[in-house]
RNA sequence: GCGAGCGUGGUGGAAUCGGUAGACACACAAGACUUAAAAUCUUGAGGACUUAAUGUCCGUGGGGGUUCAAGUCCCCCCGCUCGCACCA
């Protein structure tokens, strides 16, 4: 037996020297085509679990599909801006462009190890210049059309390293180096109108239906259209009035407060002459712009001299409050609290002690008062104490409200989105630069086209706080290229997803000097799989989905919807390790004795944690090159897809990685077994009844084609298990069982090739098949060796299994009664009663109703 | 806080349509081979209770419901995980 890592070397080398995963750029031939993508990954250093596990998943799909007779597109590349390049520049002084490319040498020959089967002359890296000055295009593009803008926006703003802090490197409130308490600052940014799509974003989600119904939830919850009406407060003594989008018009006779977004305009001007306001807005500000941040704070309100006017009964006087819990980039700012309806309305109320009046009763309330203590009523129900709207239902009750508020004048109906415009600018170094020039006179001018791409400066300095572009002493000079005036560029760079917002169709056309050709992309998209990890579930494929269609607005081209298909996997865990005194212990470091744990070192006791997802801060990582090392990367693939299905998480385990080596030891052992016999009958003439091997074998290509098609790569690997021990049993002395073996050992060959290519070739070869296995057609069951025709069922009594019957195909329902009625059990059961019902489900259960 | 998901033996999980719960594996135990160990092969097993019969009861996070039949559908609760717009 050889060693492992020779036999992949050796097979790696073939599908080189073959070519055999790359695709032509001639689309014109007559194969379907199918385009798999996982999510490339983040240059970040080493390639994790996480990420064999994505492309392990990947793997299996693309070269199932090419056995299948598909055109294969299955590209890889890296997705190599962002933060972390700049951190490790900070920690260790080394250039961003550097250590991403040094990270990128190794993840490729990381990855490259493993068999994976990708077109690598395709691949693509965001931070070149010559894939970024596409997308510099495209934004212009946008500008052009309208679909980008500039407006002001709230970031993290760290006082001591004078820099814009992502909402991660805000902790509790404090930036993660400095330590100094963060502020809210408005910047001017470029924003891009996803809102414009908002209603095509969604109404589409029902037409991706090869997508998890979870993202697809997901993403409408995010878009969160919600219908309302936008009424308008009158303000005591004050010729402007309060606007406030709700979806609850119904419920206005119940409000008893009004609050305001601290960054309301009333807001800041009622602060302008108030101390109190302005130290309170002065709070709020010093809070993160993060939505789930503001929403687990304690909600606090101050009271403002305001009076507002109820728009249905001038007489009604409603105090206007500033809340921390209001925000401005939703609906108008500004909200009606009612807070016998409304929890969080409620919880303010009480903690400012104002009324609470129940306007919406249940609808089979019976006893007389209807009270609200501490638990809003947010169900159906009819109107009470609201005068014209009374005893109507919730939904009659928002229509008339809105009637009245419109023939009032005082408001209107609305549609509000959660969805807002996506903020692409951002204060960094290690990302693609905007190409803009901001000129005294003329404003935002475009980089001319000539003039792309606008390139990073590489002598940056790493020392200074703030945005070293911003810092750099020449790159940000530019003539304006209206008024040839000498100018300032844009200094900001773009959101990192903006590269990842259109690198599937790079990949569909990647070498020629145009981000792709639209003949080229018509051809290949939609992405037919996708796969990568539920997080990115709302953010990077909505983006993509947006950008898609801004594309199609400037003609680059046809389709709007990237991916048809999307698979989410599960993320990697494994169990942690802590000492006595609890930091925590990588895996590797450890032995176990008599259910105990030590440190190998010292023998020092330890302890074992909770299983939670590997993560470097929790030390619970292994290294996948370790385990290529010792076990080949057909034993890594193996146990990644065998345990769990691909879309929950899973537990790596060191005795399940082991159980995927022996496995295929196993099969090695097989062939070691036959390759030296000669094989003599063409076994598809045998009758099935004689050799259940034959059954089995023909039943093993059916399950297992069935699992890939939906997913269910582990119980596919339970299938091949199956397999093997059964053909792994057939003697090699009896001439028609050692034929079945060769037979066997072949469909085992070609059916286990998606999951452990390395060996499956090897197999292949062994057995004397011609070329590669990767390149055969996958094979197809025989029918008459999938038919059963004993059935064997169980027989209930009452619902409970009691027994078993079994007959041949064809039996009539009479003769299946008298079976099951015959069957000792069932006769105990039934205490000579006679059956009430008998139900009887062919092929499936018969049940005594007695 | 809001949104989404998940929960089945000692462990990972299977059960595609509401129809024999626990496939396949790991760990465990016994046996074979071996001077021995490893490797390999064979066998066993959800739990409890017995009168030890291929017997009864319980059993898919907890509670309730629909149904001849519920891991699967509905309602309530508990626990864990993910996302929340500047991490990718």
């Amino acid at each position: 037996m050889q060693n492992k890592i020779d036999l992949e070397k050796k097979w790696q080398k073939k599908w080189n020297e073959n070519s055999s995963y790359s695709v032509s750029n001639d689309i014109n031939n007559n194969r379907p085509k199918y385009y798999v993508l996982e999510m490339f990954p983040y240059p970040s250093g080493n390639i994790h679990m996480g990420h064999v596990r994505n492309y392990t998943l990947g793997d299996v799909v693309a070269r199932y599909k090419r056995s299948k007779g598909y055109n294969v597109l299955h590209p890889m590349g890296w997705d190599s801006f962002g933060l972390p390049a700049e951190n490790a520049a900070k920690d260790n002084m080394t250039h961003p462009e550097k250590w991403t490319k040094k990270n990128i040498l190794t993840m490729r020959n990381q990855l490259k190890s493993m068999g994976l089967s990708y077109d690598w002359s395709r691949e693509i890296s965001t931070c070149e210049p010559n894939y970024y000055k596409f997308e510099q295009k495209m934004f212009i593009d946008f500008l052009n059309k309208g679909l980008a803008y500039k407006k002001e926006s709230w970031v993290n703003w760290d006082p001591v390293e004078k820099t814009v802090l992502a909402n991660e490197q805000v902790i509790d409130g404090r930036g993660w180096r400095s330590n100094a308490i963060v502020e809210k600052r408005l910047l001017s940014q470029w924003f891009l109108k996803m809102t414009e799509y908002a209603d095509d974003l969604l109404d589409s989600i029902p037409e991706l239906n090869n997508w998890p119904e979870k993202v697809r939830l997901m993403q409408s919850n995010w878009i969160g259209k919600s219908l309302g009406a936008n009424i308008n407060f009158r303000i005591e003594k004050r010729s402007d009035v309060i606007e406030v989008f709700s979806t609850r018009p119904d419920t206005l006779y119940g409000a008893s407060f009004i609050a305001l977004a601290p960054s309301h305009p009333i807001s800041i001007s009622l602060s302008k002459n108030n101390k109190d306001i302005r130290n309170f807005i002065e709070e709020c500000n010093k809070n993160s712009t993060s939505e789930a941040v503001i929403e687990k704070n304690e909600k606090k309100g101050i009271k403002t001299d305001l009076l507002a006017s109820h728009p249905f009964d001038q007489s009604i006087k409603i105090p206007v409050y500033i809340a921390n819990f209001v925000l401005m980039e939703y609906g108008t700012g500004a909200i009606f609290g009612c807070p016998a309806h409304d929890q969080r309305d409620l919880d303010f109320a009480n903690k400012y002690n104002l009324p609470v009046l129940p306007v919406v009763q249940p609808h089979n309330f019976k006893k007389t008062k209807f009270i609200i203590n501490d638990r809003a009523y947010i169900g159906e129900g009819v109107i009470i104490n609201s005068h014209f709207l009374n005893n109507l239902p919730v939904e009659d009750a928002k229509r008339a409200a809105i009637k009245k508020l419109e023939d009032l004048k005082s408001g209107k109906s609305s549609i509000t989105w959660r969805l807002r415009d996506w903020g692409v600018s951002r204060q960094r170094y290690w990302g693609c630069p905007i190409p803009i020039i901001h000129c005294e006179d003329c404003g935002d001018i475009p980089v001319p086209d000539v003039e792309l791409p606008v390139t990073l400066p590489k002598d940056i300095d790493l020392n200074f706080s703030g945005n070293p572009l911003d810092s750099h002493p020449t790159w940000k000079i530019a003539n304006c290229p209206k008024c040839n005036k000498t100018s300032k560029r844009e200094t900001d760079t773009f959101d990192t997803f903006f590269e990842s917002s259109w690198y599937f169709l790079r990949f569909t056309d990647p070498i020629n000097n145009m981000p792709f050709r639209e003949k080229n992309a018509n051809y290949w998209m939609p992405v037919d799989q996708y796969i990568g990890g539920v997080e990115h579930a709302v953010l990077h494929l909505l983006y993509s989905r947006f950008f898609t269609r801004a594309l199609k607005k400037c003609g680059y081209l046809s389709i709007s919807e990237p991916f048809k298909g999307l698979m989410t996997q599960g993320m990697v865990c494994h169990q942690t390790f802590k000492t006595k005194d609890g930091s925590w212990l990588f895996p590797k470091d450890i032995v176990k004795k008599n259910n105990k744990y030590f440190l190998k070192n010292t023998n020092e006791e330890v302890f074992s944690g909770r299983i939670e997802k590997m993560s470097k801060s929790k030390k619970n990582v292994v290294d996948p090159l370790t385990i290529v090392k010792k076990y080949g990367s057909d034993t890594a693939r193996i146990f990644m897809v065998s345990d769990s299905p691909p879309e929950r998480d899973m537990e790596w385990s060191n005795s399940g990685v082991e159980g995927s080596y022996k496995f295929l030891n196993k099969l090695l052992r097989m062939i070691d077994e036959v390759n030296h016999l000669e094989k003599t009958i063409d076994v598809n003439s045998l009758s099935l009844n004689n050799y259940p091997a034959l059954i089995k074998i023909h039943r093993s290509i059916q399950d297992v084609t069935e699992g890939i098609e939906r997913f269910s790569f582990n119980v596919c690997v339970a299938k091949l298990y199956e397999l093997t021990n059964t053909i792994s049993r057939l003697d090699v002395d009896d001439t028609i069982e050692l034929n079945i073996k060769f037979y066997g050992l072949k469909i085992l060959a070609q059916l286990l090739s998606p999951f452990a290519p390395h060996h499956a070739e090897e197999i292949w070869f062994s057995l004397g098949q011609e070329g590669l296995v990767c390149n055969a057609k996958w094979p197809i069951a025989n029918e008459k060796f999938l038919v059963e025709d004993n059935i064997n069922i169980g027989v209930q009594v009452n619902g409970k299994l009691r027994g078993k019957i079994k007959y041949t195909k064809g039996s009539t329902n009479n003769e299946i009664e008298s079976l099951a009625l015959s069957l000792p059990a069932v006769k105990n059961q039934l205490d000579g009663k006679i059956p009430k019902r008998i139900i009887i489900v062919p092929e499936r259960i018969v049940n005594i109703v007695a």
